[in-house]
DNA sequence: TATCATACATACGTGCATGCACGTATTCAA
DNA sequence: TTGAATACGTGCATGCACGTATGTATGATA
């Protein structure tokens, strides 16, 4: 009889605890990062994000050891999924303008989920900060930075890129453009994709027919649920 | 000996009621600006904006009936001053491009001093809400995406914009653009102002050297002191 | 089946920021 | 000069959210 009862209901599947575990800690990142994402973090409220994941905040504090420990899993969450399915695709590309245009239509893509705001929010609300929070975006911040400034000097040096600015003033205007654009945009697909491919190509000083082309990116499901 | 006191004393100097008051408002405002600009609503700290004006909390009450009420004075006082120094200049361009250009250009100055990030920030933290600061943000953000759609409007008739997503997406995504260059540019005069105007051309789908062109704005300084 | 370990829920204490009541100092009005 | 009004400082109460301690149920181990 409790045999038949175990695999009669379907309610509890008989998981292992690893997959518990897994499966509780998923959903409290991804309700987590939604949070962060709207509200931020000093107004991220932990009893709300366990209630959207289904549980209370004994799981979350069973899983994370404070709030700043989940914020920061949820930044290293976020960062792994975006270079996953925005910049190991957008690295493939052939020239540096063409990979830079791919990242702006990926990460446009990238926002449609609601999780896409929280580099941006928390680079705000930490911004000046000596926060562990502020310091970890602040890290991913720059790494794309540093990402830019390659590719521009790149473009420069094989002439598909016009002399300007220090190419760190580029590089930061160029994200900063693209995530506010992708930002202010959100919902208003497909014109997000064109429309952050033309801020990139405008603060580059290229010609902007070039962000008119549209090499959809696959778009590629998370993988991690 | 009590008049000689009162002239020579320049610490009091024998200020009106409504002076007296004015000044203090103004002090408050402008600390809360810088506040609010830094770690937005909810991580502002009362106590903080009174100290950083040179009075206590009790001043504040006093001229602001609660936090809320302060939240909206202030960006009231910055969309003010944003219309006076940014706005009604630019308003004076010949064609819809250079005015867009130039509330790029004067954006890009007006956000040199840290009371900028007030809107943008506030909009991030209120995105979705039903708060009454929410609210007044958001009005303001609609006002200025009005302006760019008549402008984008405009220019498409006249010819000096090429025609693409519809004006709303587009001005959406070009304030986007704006705000988050400016953003990110903090502090990186003069080539703020140039990356702006990219951005903003980029968005529009314009040829990018007529953002080369550096009609600077006269910089007019801040007369509400 | 008995025991332990793990996942999760519940209850409590604590700190902090807000808002308000009240006290003090400065200005105005007579 | 004196009393009222206004500008501002100070102390207290409340609420809210965090972190922790404790209790309970489910999966692992023998």
């Amino acid at each position: 009889m409790s045999s038949a009862r175990a695999s009669t209901l379907s309610a509890h599947e008989r998981l292992t605890q690893a997959e518990r575990r897994a499966r509780s800690r998923s959903a409290l990142l991804e309700s987590a990062a939604r949070g962060l994402s709207r509200y931020g973090y000093g107004n991220l409220v932990l009893e709300e994000v366990a209630r959207e994941a289904g549980y209370t905040r004994g799981a979350l504090y069973h899983q994370f050891k404070d709030k700043e420990d989940l914020a920061l899993a949820v930044i290293e969450w976020v960062n792994e999924n975006w270079m996953r399915e925005v910049g190991k695709p957008a690295a493939q590309q052939a020239d540096p303008v063409a990979e830079l245009l791919a990242m702006a239509r990926g990460h446009a893509v990238f926002c449609g989920r609601d999780i896409a705001r929280v580099v941006m929010a928390l680079r705000l609300e930490f911004a000046g900060q000596h926060h562990p929070v502020g310091r970890e975006t602040e890290r991913i911040w720059e790494t794309g930075v540093k990402r830019c400034v390659r590719l521009i000097n790149a473009g420069r040096k094989a002439g598909s890129i016009p002399p300007g600015p220090p190419a760190r003033a580029v590089a930061l205007g160029l994200l900063g453009a693209l995530e506010g654009a992708v930002i202010a945009l959100a919902g208003h697909t497909p014109h997000d994709q064109l429309l952050a491919a033309r801020a990139v190509a405008g603060v580059l000083g290229i010609a902007s027919h070039r962000a008119e082309e549209t090499p959809h990116p696959p778009a590629i499901p998370p993988p991690t649920k």
